[in-house]
DNA sequence: GATGAATGAGAATTCATTCAT
DNA sequence: CATGAATGAATTCTCATTCAT
């Protein structure tokens, strides 16, 4: 059973990322994720059930940092527009500064199996329930349209942000993500706000 | 070398979709496709090259009839709106009409390696320009905002599109898709009308 | 069955030299030789029973032609030395004469199941017991030594004649194999002469 | 990648000898090799880099073996004659004395692809250069005829010596090689003497 | 006679996981 | 705690041969 935490715990996770960045998730072995932590290939079992929960642990580990950032820079924001331009903004630039996981992320995680992708959806829930909870708040604040159905407004968000990202993934990462910001920002806003009284 | 078209060619695109669909794509071994296509092994690659031709050729085969599809019904649309409204209906239209086939796309497909993504991304393509042609087409008539930028405009369609299937997919398809048509459709062409004088 | 003979039978067995030369043994497959004589794959089936059956044939057939020319100059040949020189130099001058032919004997051909090879042997024993015929009335002509062991004999005419084609192919042929038909037929002669008076 | 050595390594070796031995080259397959060996298929991997490594290695180790033995008798051997009537008889003698073996190197390991056989021929220059090394000093020596080509007599001892050795296993190993040193030897030993004044 | 589309058996290799030390 | 040698299941593709036309 994995008794997580540990030095090693951060190391094996921190190897993961670099080896699956490095070459792509189907070459990442186990051992070469040991070799690369500096552990031993049994190690690993130490700390983490199976190479699965290896992956699981890495993006859960990382998500939950980003949300958190997220959810910090949202408490400066007063208005629900600036809310929805922090979420827009924190998203892009923490992925732009960290391109070694945007690209594990982006990419390679998604070729993990059904099952797998069904338990990193879970980890996304909480970042999904915050995009949602800005919708549901611009709806009561009556800065979003009555009529928007929440759930369609999220995945839009969702969906757009992904979108973009993985574009400029797919591109290698060479242009300006952030310098989206402010556009998307501003499309999302305009879809949202149609027919409330300005 | 396959030589393509002939009544085989289709019987295995056929059965290669239900294989994915039911195993998934990890369990999809040539030998069931085969089986399940009602020929020998070795029949498979007198018309595919190999497992991944077999992928490729599946998914070029149904999304060129995807797109063309779509390419008809936006002749008969009138006005910038309608074309939108169009697209978004006929996407989720053929997928809500072809379930199995969506499970492949949206889920197992995924899963294929980073060299057979870069093809897949290829058939695409022709998908994202119609896409994009729409969004030029509605700023040169103004009905869209001047300032649109038309790659990231397109890039919220479709990653919108995707998320909402993927979605769908993901619960199984068990709630009605095209009703979503009308919410998503509002929210793009507002997303796009921004700062148009109406 | 194979029946033989028909101008098609020849068009085969040249093309399966041709073929084997070219690709290899292992990548001589039956269709790339049908190819390349100009019938259809089951066309071979008409004029042989099976693959093996088509090398076997070839190796007589070419073989037969080899041994009876040799045979015809021996008649040329007064003395038990000539006859010695003849045959190295004969067998050296027509595979030098026929550069493709000798790389799919000397190379290729040894690549087979050793119960193909057996029936090679089978083919080769007219030439080897041509080889030994010579050795015996050499003896009986006290033109050799008394003590000679015939089968030894032999075995060293064409262990030698064997050994010396295959380097010459092994280095591409590019160096002029008959001009060692002298030097092999002295050290060949001595070995045989050793304790005959003269 | 295989690193070499450990009580495994030869276990492996041994066992690839006995099945080739037994089933033929073609029908020697990894997994029965590592049954006969006592080990997991994968346990293979970790000692040889793929099947032809295995044979590779197989040989390599038992020809440098072969070959220490004869050098070392050799040194034994005082004049140029003992020195060839060493080499005939220790290579009939180790090969009589290890039949499994012969039966790999004269039969079976022949049907390599030519790739594998490049390789087993770098192997093998030892050997020759061996060989040949007695025909110079024989010439240095003046025991055999200064007209001498030292290439074609080397041709000469390893044809003659491999293809009575192949006779031999052909016909099951059912007769004694060994016998056959004296009157090689003397056949050879003329061959080469011819013009020596004595 | 001639065709060539269809057949289907057969094997090397990888890599997540274990467990004796 | 940590190690790393050993395990063994699992799958694509080739090609000699057949037989309906």
């Amino acid at each position: 059973m994995g008794k997580k935490r540990g030095p090693k715990y951060e190391q094996i996770i921190e190897a993961a990322v670099r080896v699956i960045a490095r070459n792509g998730y189907h070459h990442a072995q186990v051992s070469k994720i040991a070799k690369d932590a500096g552990v031993a290939d049994g190690t690993i079992y130490l700390y983490f059930n199976n190479k699965e929960d290896i992956l699981i642990s890495l993006f859960e580990e990382k998500m939950s940092y980003f949300v958190e950032k997220i959810r910090m820079q949202l408490k400066e924001a007063e208005t629900i527009e600036d809310q929805l331009k922090t979420l827009v903004t924190m998203h892009f630039k923490q992925l732009a500064a960290n391109q070694e996981y945007a690209v594990v992320t982006q990419l390679e995680l998604r070729q993990s199996s059904s099952a797998l992708r069904q338990r990193i959806n879970e980890v996304l829930k909480d970042y999904l329930w915050l995009i949602e909870s800005i919708i549901i708040r611009g709806k009561e604040k009556e800065a979003f349209s009555p009529h928007l159905n929440e759930k369609l407004a999220r995945q839009m968000i969702f969906g757009t942000l992904d979108e973009v990202t993985t574009n400029w993934v797919m591109k290698d990462c060479k242009y300006d993500l952030e310098a989206f910001s402010e556009p998307i920002y501003e499309m999302l806003l305009h879809g949202f706000k149609a027919g409330v009284k300005t």
